[in-house]
DNA sequence: AGCACGCCGACT
DNA sequence: GTCGGCGTGCTC
């Protein structure tokens, strides 16, 4: 009987591939198993194991499959239903998911080596000169990966040469398959067992009399290397008896000391935990509790609705602390994992090392161990703090998802395909291990709001702050006035100087938030009003200072800023709104004895820039803190007394149906940052729109009426929550053509869909390295289906790529669309 | 997605 | 003539 494989590749293909096994590889293969096949011509590639059966394909002969690569399953069923449910909900195929899903550690690609033949009976005669030097560089070295071969002759595309050879029987290909995941291990000594017995030890010590630094590091690991336990880590060892490593490796070789390598973890934690008891819970965060509780008992999804340092993360502690007690594993998902330091200390300090971390700035070493530790739900992944992609892992005991600041738009994936939203993502993968969910936020979403409204979520709630302390109080500046009257110092209000110098004087600190990095974005000609754009792409060039460039923030093109005008050669440039670093110098120049710090894209690259600043800010390195987005994220700042926003009015001016709530959450959020003690804080909002709905709202904490009036706006322009929006992306470098095509499509999809189609129409940037776009926007109204309107999309899509003309273009489905 | 194959312009 | 550009089609 004959066995076959369905696989799933990690490649952007709707359909499973079938592969053909032999007896003792079916009895070995459990789906969920990842499995090496070949692929294409010569490649091989990870796939992953789903169903063995007996039907062999009849259009096509099966391969067999190169390798089984894991005993054990290492995805669950469950995770495979989800991961199911995220490629039709978002409209992209089980292979972009597993891409996305998978810790790229474990999806091994092979790679082409090229090796000597040693056949004796090649003709020189008969080679080229390339083919010369490929075998000349043979000789030295016994194989060649492809891209050595490039720079060997030169080449780009060096395959008609080494398939030459093959031919001539010069040479011979290998695919190979390098394991990327490496086992940490870690160097060990110990003393050879022959010196157990005090014999034979004070024989030794006797020879050694001579060399005395070797006896001395015998009796040094006597006293150093732990009492249970024979062996001692070397990295400690020698720093700790100063000996030096030459010693030690004189006695690995003389045979008195042995190398034992033992395999670690990366990830090591001291266990030092608190007790959760210790916590002392407020009336309105034990009633928090009781309420959450009883929506879990319903079934439901609960959302808890905080107002900022409410202590929201010791509701979540206690929670966490029974799913514990129970033996079941917590998922605790954050928008960017960057602004988790703080609050893995604080989980930490409870839960010791059942805390895991999870996010992309993790090694892909690190990622794996993770996953393994989920996987075999081990001591160390009890808790799994991380980003989005952290949903993805193979928890088998889940008890509670916490969706932490679940308004966050970053926690819908952009690019590239799964785009997925986590929080969603997440609460369906909460009812699948028939797991509660709990979302958080101090300015949660207008959709989680709408769903605890209709009652769709349960409610919690804690309207003031721990402690009692007060909200900030908000003032709005108003810097019309103040700018046609001139009484601006570049761009701060008097009103806003006055209190920053109050500050200072008093010894606190302040963070001014501005969103926008950079210097200016754009560096306009007085005179013509040009402004450079890039290339590439149909956006201005952004000035950014320290470099003196101009930047592209879609593509990465840069120039160095020229000092007259491109278009009129006059030179009267000049710059044109303002970002972060510009504030930052104003400052320097307005308050010169004072430390300013800045915080944004630019200032916090590398691993640990964003802790760095953060802590400098903590230990008052720094009086002021400019910043962009990232300053309104979570962080628990004791010494802020005042927070100031530049300019309200790039927020709200924003031309996205979201601005208004986005705006919203953002000035609230920054705002919470002021005062977290008992000295209540001062919030400045800069504007020339002082008489602004939303600001009022802010300025109020009136959360319940912006949601009423943002539903209602919603509701008249058709908006979610009460429509669900997909937005088809069409991308291609030829302008008439991506015209004509989406046209097509948008039209087709007018025949067949009963709900709205909109466009096409090109985006606020309508080319991006050098592919134009457009798009066209679907909105589906709750009474019709979301399924089948994705059905008849996905079978506009067959006929579109049946156009053969067409059939370039590239298309992006983007469901809910933030 | 990658990668081969095939056709076409621009140069050692 | 060769090299490399890109468009097209296929992958069990």
């Amino acid at each position: 009987m004959d066995f076959f494989l369905d696989v799933v590749l990690p490649i952007p293909l709707q359909r499973f591939f079938t592969y053909r096994l032999n007896t003792e590889q079916a009895s070995l293969i459990k789906k969920g198993v990842r499995v090496a096949v070949p692929f294409g011509k010569s490649k091989i590639y990870t796939a992953i194991a789903l169903d063995i059966h007996h039907n062999a394909p009849i259009a096509y002969d099966a391969k067999e499959i190169h390798q089984v690569l894991d005993s054990e399953p290492i995805i669950t069923d469950t995770q495979l239903k989800h991961w199911q449910w995220i490629a039709e909900y978002y409209m992209c195929t089980l292979g972009e998911v597993l891409r996305g899903a998978l810790p790229s550690a474990f999806l091994l690609e092979s790679e082409t080596l090229v090796q000597s033949s040693k056949m004796e009976n090649v003709d020189e005669a008969e080679l080229t000169d390339n083919e010369f030097l490929i075998l000349e560089a043979l000789r030295h070295q016994s194989s060649l990966k492809i891209d050595e071969i490039s720079k060997i002759v030169d080449r780009k595309n060096v395959l008609p040469i080494v398939n030459q050879l093959v031919k001539k029987e010069a040479i011979i290909l290998h695919e190979s398959l390098n394991e990327q995941y490496r086992p940490k291990l870690e160097k060990y000594i110990r003393l050879n067992t022959l010196y157990e017995s005090e014999n034979n030890l004070e024989n030794l010590l006797k020879t050694l009399t001579r060399a005395q630094k070797q006896s001395q590091a015998i009796m040094a690991f006597f006293q150093l290397k732990p009492k249970n336990s024979a062996i001692i880590k070397v990295n400690e060892f020698v720093k700790s008896s100063g000996i030096s490593k030459a010693v030690i490796k004189a006695l690995i070789d003389k045979g008195i000391f042995e190398v034992v390598k033992v395999r670690t973890d990366r990830i090591q934690f001291e266990e030092n935990s608190k007790e959760v008891n210790q916590i002392q819970l407020n009336e309105l965060q034990t009633k928090a509790i009781v309420n959450i509780k009883s929506s879990f008992n319903s079934n439901k999804v609960c959302l808890l609705h905080g107002v900022t340092s409410s202590g929201k993360t010791e509701v979540y502690i206690k929670l966490i602390d029974e799913v514990l007690r129970a033996g079941k594993q917590v998922l605790y998902l954050l928008p960017e994992i960057a602004l988790t330091s703080q609050l893995i200390n604080r989980l930490r300090a409870y839960f010791g090392n059942k805390v895991a971390v999870y996010h992309s700035k993790y090694s892909v070493n690190e990622r794996v161990e993770v996953w393994n530790n989920v996987l075999h739900n081990t001591k160390k992944a009890q808790i799994v703090i991380g980003a989005r992609s952290a949903l993805f892992l193979p928890f088998g005991h889940l008890g509670l998802v916490v969706v932490d600041e679940e308004h966050e738009s970053s926690f819908k994936q952009f690019d590239p395909a799964p785009r997925y939203h986590a929080r969603d993502a997440a609460i369906v993968l909460a009812s699948l291990q028939e797991s509660n969910c709990l979302l958080g936020s101090a300015t949660p979403s207008i959709e989680t709001y709408f769903n605890v409204k209709s009652k769709k979520y349960g409610f919690a709630q804690m309207s003031r702050r721990f402690g009692d302390v007060l909200m900030p109080e908000i003032e709005l500046v108003d810097i019309k006035e103040a700018t046609r009257k001139k009484r601006m110092k570049g761009h701060f209000s008097e009103r806003l100087l006055e209190e920053i110098s109050t500050c200072l004087e008093e010894k606190e600190q302040i963070i001014l938030f501005q969103n926008r990095r950079g210097f200016a974005p754009i560096v306009e000609c007085t005179t013509c009003g040009n402004a450079t754009q890039c290339p590439n792409c149909d956006v201005s060039l952004t000035y950014h200072q320290h470099r003196n460039q101009l930047r592209c923030h879609y593509c990465g093109y840069h120039m160095s800023l020229v000092q007259s005008c491109q278009a009129c050669g006059n030179n009267t440039l000049d710059t044109k709104g303002f970002g972060t670093e510009q504030i930052q110098e104003e400052l320097l120049k307005l308050f010169p004895n004072h430390r300013i710090g800045r915080m944004d894209l630019d200032t916090t690259r590398g691993k640990y820039a964003y802790e760095k600043i953060i802590n400098a800010f903590e230990n008052h390195e720094f009086d002021i803190l400019v910043g962009t987005q990232m300053v309104t994220k979570g962080l628990d700042f004791r010494n802020v007394a005042l927070v100031g926003i530049m300019n309200a009015d790039n927020l709200l001016n924003f031309p996205d149906y979201r601005a208004h709530e986005r705006s919203f959450q953002l000035m609230t959020q920054v705002a919470g940052r002021a005062g977290r003690t008992e000295k209540r804080g001062k919030v400045l909002i800069q504007t020339y729109n002082p008489y602004h709905q939303i600001l009022h709202q802010v300025s109020n904490y009136d959360f319940d009426k912006m949601f009423t009036e943002q539903l209602y706006e919603r509701e008249q322009f058709k908006y979610p929550p009460h429509v669900r929006i997909i937005r088809i992306t069409l991308k291609d470098k030829d302008y008439n053509k991506l015209n004509e095509a989406s046209d097509w499509f948008a039209s087709s999809l007018r025949n067949v869909l009963k709900t709205q189609v909109l466009g096409p129409e090109y985006p606020a940037v309508a080319r991006i390295r050098n592919q134009y776009l457009k798009n066209i926007l679907i909105k589906i109204s709750s009474n019709s289906s979301v399924l089948q309107t994705k059905n008849s999309i996905k079978r506009i899509e067959k006929s579109f790529n049946a156009i053969s003309y067409y059939r370039s273009i590239r298309l992006i489905y983007n469901v809910d669309h933030i």
